[in-house]
DNA sequence: CAAATACTTCAGTTATTACTAAATTACTTA
DNA sequence: TAAGTAATTTAGTAATAACTGAAGTATTTG
């Protein structure tokens, strides 16, 4: 039984920012707060939000070590959706949209300006 | 220049909605009309919009004749996501999920109750 | 041309999703 | 065991998506 893909792992890849995750994970394991460092517009919260959605679709397995969590996308489980995200992250003109993509999708409450050190010396 | 599948087809066939349509004129031109009474849950305008939406994508092709618009998919230009629909259709189980999916994934206002002729004769 | 039919578009409502900030859990190490 | 680090979870907020009901656009037909 090798996993039927099912109509959660539609929802979880249409989302550009899991794509950009998966994207990360893809070829190699990755914890989840360098998946974070790598993407800093958002919380360390989000990034673990959405982590967790592409593991309930399936899309990702994951593996505790130490205080970390190593995440690596479970490609042979996404089948033809694989292919087309492979297809979809070589061609450049893509990477283009994805930039404008996570630019205009970014959704929910922005993040409050951090009051930097420099105030109050 | 085949039509590069792009984030938009992603997002078009996370929508059980509109996979439901998409099933509908896979393999023949369908009119508005007939995909709306197949779907009586909905206003016409709703289908409609979906309708929009996944010609957007360039996942079907709509052509007027008379008063009617027929609308096919465009099979070829799917792809890789194309061959896992027609899985995700083949199987039986993700059958019941559709059902399922489309009681619970209904959204926005639900229709007023028409007032029936019984109350005040 | 008026009425009917087929469909689209618009304005408004609600449900859901993607976030934030803060609280919490789990592990490591001093 | 206390403090620190890595991550998850929770409660609340903002933006978006899927609807409804109604108005608008063509097209056919009496």
């Amino acid at each position: 039984m090798p996993f039927t893909l099912g109509p959660a792992a539609l929802a979880a890849v249409a989302s550009a920012r899991r794509r950009e995750i998966l994207r990360m994970v893809w070829r190699e394991e990755v914890s989840a707060g360098a998946i974070h460092r790598a993407m800093p517009d958002i919380t360390f919260g989000a990034v673990s939000q959405q982590l967790a959605a592409l593991a309930a679709a399936g899309l990702v397995a994951s593996r505790a070590h130490g205080r970390h969590r190593y995440y690596r996308a479970r490609r042979h489980a996404l089948g033809p959706i694989g292919t087309m995200l492979e297809h979809l992250w070589d061609n450049a003109l893509s990477r283009l949209q994805l930039a404008a993509e996570l630019e205009q999708s970014r959704r929910g409450p922005r993040a409050r300006r951090r009051h930097r050190s420099t105030r109050k010396a």
